[in-house]
DNA sequence: AAAAATTTAAAGTCTACACAAAATGGAAAT
DNA sequence: ATTTCCATTTTGTGTAGACTTTAAATTTTT
């Protein structure tokens, strides 16, 4: 089915700006055309020609000033953009069984390397959680993870013996800002117990970081089973 | 300085549906008013309302469907969306001097795991090159770069000894479809050399393979210095 | 020359309206 | 009861035009 065919989309636009930089027509770093002239080109009105840009733009591959005009960019910023799942989708996703398993939860005060690291106020409480995601019976993930309770005082009552603390989390205070990184490490003895790996063995790590307006919230340190790859396209 | 005051701005929009969320007035699950009603409640056009939810339905807030309305979601798709820095300017951002060494430069049959990965043709010619990337005399990166002649035949008369395959690739074919892997793999008795690390060091490794239209073109593993550490902000 | 003020070109955003496309929910037919 | 069809609602995208904001370029002043 086609669409109707005397109008030009945004889409449209976006495509051939990309194909005519990528055959060269318009080289990294020099000027489009303004979006006066893209309009009259295209035949569609400003309005169009801007959305189709400012969308590029986004994407990190065009560059754009008032004033200046709209540059193709030399080093096109790529992004890489994937969606963090929660461990429960990632698994049932594989066509696993997801299986979650507490494996300690104690309240205590946060250790020096952890107060440092959230900025912590010295001898604040922490809940500290420990526990394993499994696919069907094969270890999944372990996560080792710090949750400040002055910041979610909730956690007190919180039982994960059922659902993980990162579900409860989710539940609890939604939309939060976080800082994600990645890593490599080693299972050390208790670590490649629960995952049932040799003792030494490179472990894809994420920790995660969870503010909430400002307040630290949770450190996550979450280890993945062995042979682990995290992929996406762009 | 304030914005001329009785208008009613996409990003003002953006903030206060944000806000609601958070609050709880807009429970996960829930659905927004209609685009028509909220354009009155905040007495602006409905191209305001659509380009403010449409861009937080973008960045994984709501969800939008014709005739279904907008629905908070409650599983909010956070998405971590860093750029992929050139090695150089990765290397200069953290205030080292960046400086490259060729290790190994060969044309050669494709070996079976790569064609197979890469869906080649049995017995295509590629270029296999090896290369370090220091900061400053740190080690900080080694690559191990498979290029498809076929694909990119300049190759056979570039030259790696000076800059590195990647910033040639960039400047010679730039946009390309890319698929991104994140891993930890071990340290073998080479990689340890030339990292400087013990063999069997967990080692953050990210692999690359890119596509031109659907023409593979390159793979890359990339194997970082002990202690990397990839970070993003979401 | 250098600095300050002015002009001006380009993107950024909004209004107002129209029609398109999707998908839901209900009605009709099997 | 199930399927097919259809009306309706809601978002998606386009046109046309206006005003705003930024910053590059020019002119004027020091």
């Amino acid at each position: 089915m086609t669409r109707h065919s005397d109008t030009t989309s945004y889409k449209d636009i976006k495509q051939t700006v990309l194909e005519r930089i990528r055959s060269g027509e318009w080289r990294p770093d020099s000027l489009l055309p303004n979006e006066q002239e893209l309009a009259i080109a295209f035949s569609c009105t400003r309005t169009t020609v801007n959305r189709a840009l400012r969308e590029l733009a986004d994407e990190g591959f065009l560059e754009r000033r008032r004033k200046a005009g709209t540059r193709v960019l030399s080093a096109p910023q790529r992004q890489a953009r994937f969606t963090i799942p929660l461990v429960r989708d990632e698994v049932e996703a594989m066509g696993g069984t997801y299986r979650y398993a507490l494996v300690s939860s104690e309240a205590c005060t946060a250790p020096d390397w952890l107060s440092a690291r959230l900025a912590l106020r010295a001898g604040q409480d922490v809940m500290h959680v420990r526990c394993m995601h499994y696919s069907g019976n094969t270890p999944f993930q372990y996560e080792d993870r710090w949750i400040v309770i002055e910041s979610v005082p909730q956690v007190s009552q919180a039982d994960f013996t059922g659902t993980g603390p990162n579900e409860w989390l989710v539940e609890t205070i939604p939309f939060t800002n976080v800082e994600l990184t990645f890593l490599a490490s080693r299972a050390d003895a208790s670590l490649a117990g629960f995952l049932d790996v040799p003792e030494g063995e490179p472990i894809f790590t994420t920790e995660r970081i969870t503010w909430l307006q400002g307040q630290p919230v949770t450190l996550a340190k979450l280890y993945f089973a062995a042979g682990y790859r995290m992929t996406t396209q762009i």
